[in-house]
DNA sequence: TAATTAAACTTTGTATACAATCTGCTTGAT
DNA sequence: ATCAAGCAGATTGTATACAAAGTTTAATTA
């Protein structure tokens, strides 16, 4: 047998343990990340955390300014805002490169796979808080699945950084209005027929057009919550 | 006077080293660094060099593989020429939010100074090869300026990042073909009309199609040169 | 001879000590 | 009282030593 290289370090687990924390809420926006504390509290010395705060920094989750130290990057609504735009480019892409290119028999068998998942909720004809969550999972997973149909590292690199900005994240989006989620359940419909069409600009069209929809539903969260 | 903070690091000088002898060539793809021999060159110890590779790693001019090291990042044609779709996109976006949000006056008119000196170097009615190198500034000045009236961060840093690829570099694009680089000269007028009208879609459109340009210009210079 | 194993060596990962910088407070001058 | 200068204390930046993993080489066995 092949001998298996550690493929791990320190480093890259502390990374993905504040990734989480972060992501959760737990480490809050503009709270200050002291390396001591940190590296005590992870019982791991300062070189493997600065490592690790490093990424968190590159990633674009903290905050770095030199001889200061990292906090927990903030956004402001506006700011937020913004990287739906983003978003809605380079998920429009990838939605036109999965077209081009095609989805692999297995990919669609996924792909279907989430959307009857969808319809199951969706035939309650009312969406329950319990339901919530499991929703934004499928989501999550349409968009993945198109991403790597896509094939294109470096727009999955990209695409993954807009996507880990804690509070945009998909997975946050409160799907509480019940057609506004069966328009969206809808989108997905399409946008594989475009996809099995190989119809690259009307895919990305959808594609644009959906995460248009998500940025005017988060502006409206954000209203009532009269963040910033 | 207030006092100044200091906003460097020895880890931070470094990174610049390394990012412009990679970009310059001197490291060349796949080259595997070292850290040791690399820190002695560079007179530094290995603690701020980890830091700059791993800067490097995350901007995407270097590859990392646990407990392996780092090496400078090779791309093959296929990937390259996927790179521009990406930038498609982004520079898209940034025309558009440019002509939606508007320019400055001064970025205006360091707009139409940059037309100028191209219009100047057009006057000849051919290219010489002392030129080319200055089109290419202009060029690379053009794109700036509008990425800086699009006025958004994390636009400003995803681009950065794809225009930071060694080759795909707008600078290394050959401007032989006078044609061409009329072409390209004119889609700049046209740009900078669109912003001024504050026509968004046209705007973007106009960049997108100025990149996919580009992009066969690049792929034809592949084929010529048989890289991978 | 080819394949395997183990030892020696090289390279990267981590801990820790020390240096430089920043921060907040005290002190003193105006 | 206000402001600046300067002095602790705290925090980040850097160097270095040691540990762990990877890589190469040589020896041993089938």
């Amino acid at each position: 047998m092949k001998k298996k290289h550690n493929v791990t370090t320190l480093a890259l687990s502390v990374t993905d343990i504040l990734r989480s924390e972060i992501m959760a809420g737990k480490l809050k926006p503009d709270e200050k990340l002291q390396e001591v504390s940190l590296s005590e509290r992870l019982s791991v010395s300062r070189t493997p955390l600065r490592a690790a705060l490093h990424s968190l920094a590159s990633e674009g989750l903290l905050e770095y300014q030199p001889n200061r130290g990292y906090s927990v990057r903030s956004l402001n609504a506006d700011r937020l805002i913004a990287i739906f735009d983003l978003r809605g480019v380079l998920e429009g892409l990838a939605a036109r490169l999965a077209a081009e290119k095609g989805m692999s028999d297995v990919g669609q068998a996924n792909f279907r796979d989430a959307l009857v998942k969808g319809d199951q909720i969706m035939a309650q004809g009312l969406l329950l808080a319990r339901d919530r969550e499991p929703f934004g999972e499928i989501n999550v997973k349409i968009h993945e699945l198109i991403l790597t149909a896509a094939d294109d590292s470096m727009l999955r690199e990209t695409l993954t950084r807009c996507r880990n900005i804690p509070i945009s994240s998909e997975r946050n989006v409160l799907w509480h209005d019940f057609a506004w989620v069966r328009r969206s359940h809808d989108d997905h419909y399409r946008l594989l027929d475009a996809i099995i069409l190989r119809d690259g600009a009307r895919a990305e069209q959808l594609m644009k057009e959906h995460v248009h929809a998500v940025k005017l539903q988060m502006k409206a969260e954000l209203n009532l919550t009269g963040l910033n």
